[in-house]
DNA sequence: GTAAATTATGAAATCGATGACAGGTCAAGA
DNA sequence: TCTTGACCTGTCATCGATTTCATAATTTAC
């Protein structure tokens, strides 16, 4: 592992001209640029870097904050966002919060240190407050998150559009007892397309029933329970769901169909996010169609316009849009 | 940002002790101790990384490969690798190959610039004579992947063995004429795979055709893309299929059911990975359950102590267990 | 032909930590 | 009293790069 010392040593020239022809520094005579790249090439050198970092203050580092990194849209996710860094030769770091607050601190705790240069929180646990004093350290970016004031750029969907979209479309399709499943009631985001869901309700002069909210819907597997739900409940059931993710409308439609329910005649649900799964499932699932990869693509690129060119970081809300697309489930 | 000098200054000590109790070591009295602690709470002194890095040669950051992060596999790959690494405060940064040389030899250079202190390669897409030489730069750990000879730490699922298994559970459902679906043809351990099927296939004197195996078989798509090409085979078809992911198996199902295939009863599919997709499919599917996040924790478990009790690297094969589970595809 | 500007190079400080070494204090033992 | 060793603390070199400043060499301008 050679340095460039030993580089210089073998040019007879000093570090600051191997330094300077690393860096692509004007001022270094043909010959001796030449001379040094060959060194480098023969001996195989890359430059430290630890040492570059301490000297210039950057990791080259970003990290990215997801629930678990096993869900569908945050793997899509954490793929554009890696895709893009690796274009400008940032790396990627994934943090999963598992939900818990405590996880979120210790990654801010990374942006302290400068251990990595920015941070894209593809979730937000904490309170806004709590995060701010962190900014200060470095950029901040909310991808897939909302906060009302927080004073940095947000990408995220349109999520009171596609929520009240979607739950037009199943009024459209003659429902009028429609429930709604979520991840968490601590996401703005998820809190926003609960808005449209509802004011698609009273849009139409519907019932809205605290029954038929479904909180911590993130998989299959919770679909699955929240089915059973359902099923047993006393009282009115739902005839129509709108779904957190494809994930949990794909297990919500298998139980349904276990439990000898038709779908979707008994019931109608509606996913989330488009992804492959919809066109497996038996009914097809209908979904809302968003472009993760983009989304993580464009993160990257704003985040990094704030790095490299030193601007400020400023608050700076991008929704992305939605669509829907329908298939059997509805 | 304060620096430890800065806080020596405050404490009215030299960096040394500062860094003395930072480190936890011994000789520094208690009365030092607990002033030096209290400035470092009160100015919210964190030690920068890189500095404390280039002293220490080492950047507590490892790296995943995976040919791509958003496959429910290899999601679930790096959410236990990072889980556990967590537990050992070491960073992960993914890397994906996309099935490319190019990408895995700049994984490599990070190695090389002490950029990571380790590599778990969730794949392997270059001779393995490419990758030796950076084993003087870090350990190198393989994980999901086989080599005949490469003298690292080797975890992988037994696959001739699951291979052979699955194509025994079709022949035993009365099933002669059974393809065979992979990924790629560059991973040993999905030739491991191969090996099984063909393995069972001849021990039960049963026939094999080149034109019944597929490989590229990774996401639902293929699947669905498959089947497509199976339903326009001029000539015999399969009336089984082991197929290389729960992805790739839905897809098949999916498509050969809207092509008027009965499944298992024209068609029988096996998926691999036993991933909660098997659970919502109609009819669900028949797969080889393996444990991912488990694998993943040990990696790092194993690469970390190479890391820290500086154990040579050492060729030894661990391999995992896989399990049968039945369902209505088969 | 000299001043000024441009180009080319090296010495040394610096980034922020760690750690080898030296030196000092103090109590126990000879 | 003197030695010995345990305990505590500071000085300074070091990790491997970048960068400022000084200076030398060359070209351009007048």
């Amino acid at each position: 592992m050679p340095t460039i010392q030993e580089i210089a040593k073998l040019c007879k020239v000093s570090t600051s001209t191997v330094s300077r022809v690393l860096n692509n520094h004007p001022y270094v005579s043909e010959k001796i640029r030449r001379e040094v790249l060959r060194v480098i090439e023969e001996m195989n050198y890359t430059p430290h870097f630890l040492a570059r970092g301490l000297r210039t203050n950057s990791s080259k580092l970003l990290a990215v904050s997801v629930p678990k990194a096993d869900h569908p849209f945050f793997a899509g996710l954490i793929k554009g966002i890696s895709l893009q860094a690796l274009e400008f030769n940032y790396k990627v770091c994934v943090f999963q919060t598992f939900y818990c607050k405590e996880n979120e601190l210790e990654l801010m705790k990374l942006l302290q240190n400068r251990e990595v240069d920015g941070i894209i929180l593809g979730a937000l646990e904490n309170m806004w407050d709590d995060i701010a004093p962190y900014l200060k350290r470095g950029p901040i970016l909310m991808c897939n998150e909302f906060h009302e004031t927080a004073p940095v750029p947000i990408l995220c969907y349109n999520e009171f559009e596609s929520g009240y979209t979607a739950v037009r479309h199943l009024i459209e399709r003659g429902h009028r007892d429609i429930g709604f499943c979520f991840d968490t009631a601590n996401s703005e985001a998820q809190n926003m397309r609960k808005k449209g869901y509802l004011s698609a309700l009273s849009d139409h002069n519907l019932p809205y029933r605290e029954e038929w909210i479904f909180d911590g819907a993130f998989s299959i597997l919770d679909g699955l329970r929240i089915m059973n739900r359902i099923h047993h409940m006393p009282e009115k059931k739902p005839t129509a769901l709108f779904s957190g993710s494809d994930q949990v409308a794909a297990g919500l439609i298998k139980q349904a169909v276990n439990l000898g329910y038709s779908v979707p005649g008994d019931l109608a649900v509606i996913g989330y996010d488009n992804q492959p799964i919809c066109r497996v499932t038996t009914p097809t699932i209908t979904s809302i169609d968003i472009k993760v990869e983009q989304l993580g693509r464009e993160a990257v690129t704003r985040l990094l316009a704030c790095l490299t060119e030193e601007l400020p970081l400023k608050r700076e809300v991008t929704l992305f849009p939605t669509a829907l697309v329908v298939r059997e489930s509805t």
